[in-house]
DNA sequence: AGCTTGCATCGAGAAACGTCGATCCAGGCT
DNA sequence: AGCCTGGATCGACGTTTCTCGATGCAAGCT
């Protein structure tokens, strides 16, 4: 029993829970759980994976669909999709026969805003 | 002994060139040179540093300022700060006995406009 | 010249990761 | 019931990553 709690980056308020890189020096639980996240991110498997349901219409894809497009067996591309969802990127639902996985975008939504640029530090008015 | 050149994900144009998670599935050469800067991101310690880098007033910080602040030898800060410069993410500079490490925001920029959903989904006024 | 300090590079060892085949579980069939 | 199919889980193996001490190099000192 491993304690491998998705990560929770995506819960509660909006904008006050995500400062910047630029806004001040992060502490070191809140880099545990953002690394964790980007960490998912640092796969080409997980990140096609993730391009793939996320730019699916009606939002959620079929694992039927995914392992094909790969030249990956059948439970690495299982691995890989566990990993994102324990990064809290993607959620899953069985329905039937299938399995279906679809974009969490509150997560893709956090990480962006960490790595945004405050606007007032851009310099390009002069 | 590879070659590891700095990943030219901040270069030439700027929004043309980065597309969106889920504008469509992602191809496995862009999914490759995305994963290597989410992937150097994939670390508390380099988080932090960036962080650290991100933030520092001036936008430069000396090397002799970062190492104190980790519980971390002097040789491995030396490595992950060249992680972080291989993924194109900060960029140095020699000033007599010190180095100085800085943000390299376009960079930031891509991952965020990478990761960023086409909420509004208007490509805007350019 | 020699010494000292700041930082990078070089192995090395332990831990984590990506991948596989084999196996197991859940649902829908006949 | 029995069988088949879609997915997840389980070891296992090779590779990568993280960390360290030791060493090397560059620049400023005495």
């Amino acid at each position: 029993m491993s304690k491998q709690e998705p990560v929770t980056l995506a819960q509660g308020g909006a904008e006050g829970c995500c400062p910047t890189l630029s806004a001040a020096p992060m502490s070191e639980d809140r880099a545990v759980g953002l690394a964790k996240v980007f960490k998912a991110l640092g796969d080409p498997v997980r990140l096609r994976l993730l391009s793939m349901i996320a730019s699916r219409e009606g939002g959620e894809i079929c694992v039927c669909d995914l392992t094909p497009a790969f030249d990956l067996s059948q439970p690495t591309i299982s691995h890989h999709l566990k990993l994102l969802k324990q990064a809290g990127l993607i959620g899953s639902e069985r329905r039937g026969t299938w399995v279906y996985y679809r974009l969490v975008p509150e997560t893709t939504d956090k990480l962006a805003s960490v790595l945004a640029r405050p606007a007032a530090s851009v310099p390009s008015t002069s």
